[in-house]
Order: structure tokens, then C-alpha cells, then sequence
DNA sequence: GCAGTTATTATACACTTGAATAATAGTGGC
DNA sequence: GCCACTATTATTCAAGTGTATAATAACTGC
């Protein structure tokens, strides 16, 4: 009757390998696939653990999908510098690997795919959605602000909405087939498509 | 001992309405909420008829999918008119119900997120893509070419990749939170958008 | 070192899952 | 009206599900 031996880890370590365990699962098996148990082998623990952390397996979940919103919103929300730099930037991270990757948009489907079902998923959407936006706007302000073609509110608004549309279309395009675009295709694209949208050269 | 009575329907019939009933399941309860005995009880039989149908129950959903896929390009790709009229409701069917309703988003979402870990429904998922943006292709094709400006092949596949990415993005944004824009602001917003992608006006 | 605390394991439980089987009821042909 | 055919139901099964519980191994403070 000899138990596994294991290691006790700190409170917020453990929490975080069985939040990764759990993304990893989904994007890998699908958010059936992820079962307790799968996850837990993923996280090399038993179980059992799970519910030592989390109330339950949905909150667990729950915590995961703040998770995976905020790895895709953080380093876009991030840029620095210039402008026209911090928009450059804003649009190449979004098109190019960590965001833009398979398992990324495995996660975010897999998630969309609850907001109708879950109302607590549903609020964590929408929260990341307006903060992303929200970001953009502010972002695209200061760019044509500072081309000399500042723009109301309401105007810089309905830029963001087309522009995240169209990051956001082009990501999960990518994501899905890459290999159906040539290196550096979709950015260059998605360059090209902004600088049309706003009227205006994004390169000096 | 009393057996419940039943009619016996017409093959093809009975095959529609037991995909219809998962497609129901899967947007309301997600891909794990649609179990065989859940899609029975909406279909109105007993759990066991899936199975005269179908292989399993993965087949029956990869052919679910088939269906969704078919909904969501027939109607877009249907246009029908001048070049001008066909761009028009191009947009705007994809960005209106019933196209763009949280139904329909959630099922993408859930076959989408299912891509990377069933091959089945990645090739289901690819052969629908490339079709839906080679019909928007020909149809860009077309409209430069009426409006006097005509493109090369490769212009016009990075503007289909450019609006289709567009277009999905604000189909998804306004299925998943319609509530944040105005009625017909979308619509409005992805006429201006592809009227500046390509640089002329869509309307006469 | 040793005792107390608790993170972790192991096991059990009630329930759900997709699938297999056998019985049966509806239907079309004669 | 009866018969053959098969679509449909009812039941069963083994495997897998999330969760509860009790035993135990690993640390902490002394």
C-alpha cells in the first residue's frame, strides 16, 4: 500500500499549474475532453486536488477563461512608445505567435461557445471584449491625433469597432489556417487594411 | 407494459430533424450539454434511433456541423444582381439575422473549437472556409471590375482575405453582444469600412 | 527531532455517458 | 386483412463523470 510520494506546493504555484493543466486540455481535447481527472494527470496531481483549490470544477474553469482573456488582451494592451508605434505593435502582436496560435483560438471558441449557456462566462466576456476595445479607441485617438487628423469620440469609436473586427477576423483566420497564408501575409494585410480605414500612411 | 406510440418517418425526414435537434442542443447546453439522450428528448424519440441513423454519435455531429456551415455561406453566397447589389447584401445578410443571431455563433464556436482535436471537422471547417472567401473573391472581382477598377487575382485575394476577415469579426462581436450597437450600426459600419478597403463608394 | 497542520493521495459513490441488444409497433404490398 | 419489413422503443451495460470522505505524507515552527 505504498502512497506516490508528492511535492507540496505554495498555494498560488498549485492554483496556477492546475489553471494551465486545464487550458491545456481544453485546447487539446476539447472542453469535454477536460475532465477532472485529465487535468489532473496534465498538473501531475491527483484528482482529488482540484477540489482542495476550487469549489468545483466550473469555477475552475471559470478562473481558467480569466485567465486565457487576459494572456490575449495583456501584451496587446501593453504597447509603448510612439503612437504610430503602439498601433504598429498593437496590430503585429495580434497577428503573430504567442496570440495568434492554434491553441489560442481553440480556447477562445471553446469559451464563446459557453457565453450562451453560461451567464458567468458570459460576464467575463464581456468585460475582456470592452476592455480590448476600449484599449484600441484609446489607441487610435492618440494615433490620429498626433497625424493631425484628431477625431471625435464617436468617430474614434466606430474605428475601433472595425479595426478589432478586423484583428480580430484576421486572427482567427490565422490561427485556424495558417498555413494558408505566406509568412508576414496577414499583417502586411491588416496594415495595408487599417491605414485604408483611417486614411492615413501608418509609417512616417 | 404500454409502449410509447410513434410514427415512422421518412428516412431523410427523420435524419433532418435528429440534426436539427443537436444543432438545438448544442447552442443551448454546449458541445457537452448535447448528449444522445438530450438530442432525443428534443427530437421527440428515444435515444436509441440515433443510432439507427447514424454510426455513432460523433458522425452525427461532424454532419451537424456540415449543416451549419451550409446555412451560414448558401445565403451569402446566393447573392444575386448587379455586381453593386450582390457586395450589398453580401454584407448585410452576413451582418442581420438570421445569419448573425448568438445561435449561430455559439455552433461555430463550438465546431471551431472542436477543429484541433477532431481532423474530421478541421477538413469540414477548411473546405467551408475556402469556399465562403473564394465566392467573396469573385464577388470583389466583379464589383472592381464594374466599378472601372478592375484587380489582379492577388489584389483581390488579399481583399477577400482583408473583408471576410472584417465581416467575421463583426458578425462574431455583434452575435455575442448585439446589445452594445445601435440597429443597422454594424452594417453601417462595414459598408463605410469596404468602401475605404477598396477605395471607392459602394453606392451608385 | 518532534508535534501539529494541511496539502495530497486513495478510494468510494451516485450518476451520466455512448452504445448494444431484444422486443414491438407502425407501414406498405399483396 | 394479413404478412413481411424495419423504424422505433425499452432495457441493459461497461466506462467515465464530478464529488465526498478518510487516510497519510510533507512541510512548519518550535
Amino acid at each position: 500500500m505504498n502512497r506516490r510520494s508528492f511535492h507540496r506546493a505554495p498555494e498560488g504555484e498549485r492554483r496556477q499549474e492546475l489553471i494551465e493543466a486545464t487550458l491545456d486540455c481544453i485546447s487539446e481535447f476539447g472542453l469535454k475532453g477536460a475532465t477532472v481527472r485529465q487535468i489532473a494527470v496534465r498538473a501531475g496531481v491527483t484528482a482529488g486536488l482540484v477540489r482542495h483549490y476550487f469549489d468545483s470544477k466550473d469555477q475552475m474553469v471559470a478562473e481558467a477563461y480569466r485567465a486565457v482573456i487576459a494572456s490575449l488582451t495583456e501584451k496587446a494592451k501593453n504597447v509603448e512608445g510612439e503612437p504610430t508605434t503602439r498601433l504598429k505593435d498593437f496590430i503585429a502582436i495580434n497577428l503573430t505567435e504567442p496570440v495568434a496560435d492554434s491553441r489560442s483560438v481553440s480556447l477562445w471558441a471553446a469559451f464563446i461557445s459557453q457565453v450562451r449557456v453560461d451567464p458567468v462566462l458570459a460576464e467575463i466576456h464581456r468585460e475582456g471584449y470592452l476592455a480590448f476595445r476600449n484599449a484600441l479607441q484609446d489607441l487610435l485617438s492618440d494615433f490620429l491625433a498626433a497625424k493631425g487628423k484628431p477625431a471625435s469620440p464617436e468617430e474614434c469609436r466606430r474605428y475601433a469597432i472595425a479595426i478589432n473586427g478586423l484583428v480580430d477576423g484576421l486572427w482567427v483566420e490565422g490561427c485556424l489556417a495558417g498555413d494558408l497564408f505566406r509568412e508576414g501575409e496577414l499583417v502586411s494585410i491588416a496594415m495595408a487594411s487599417v491605414e485604408a480605414l483611417l486614411g492615413l500612411p501608418i509609417e512616417e
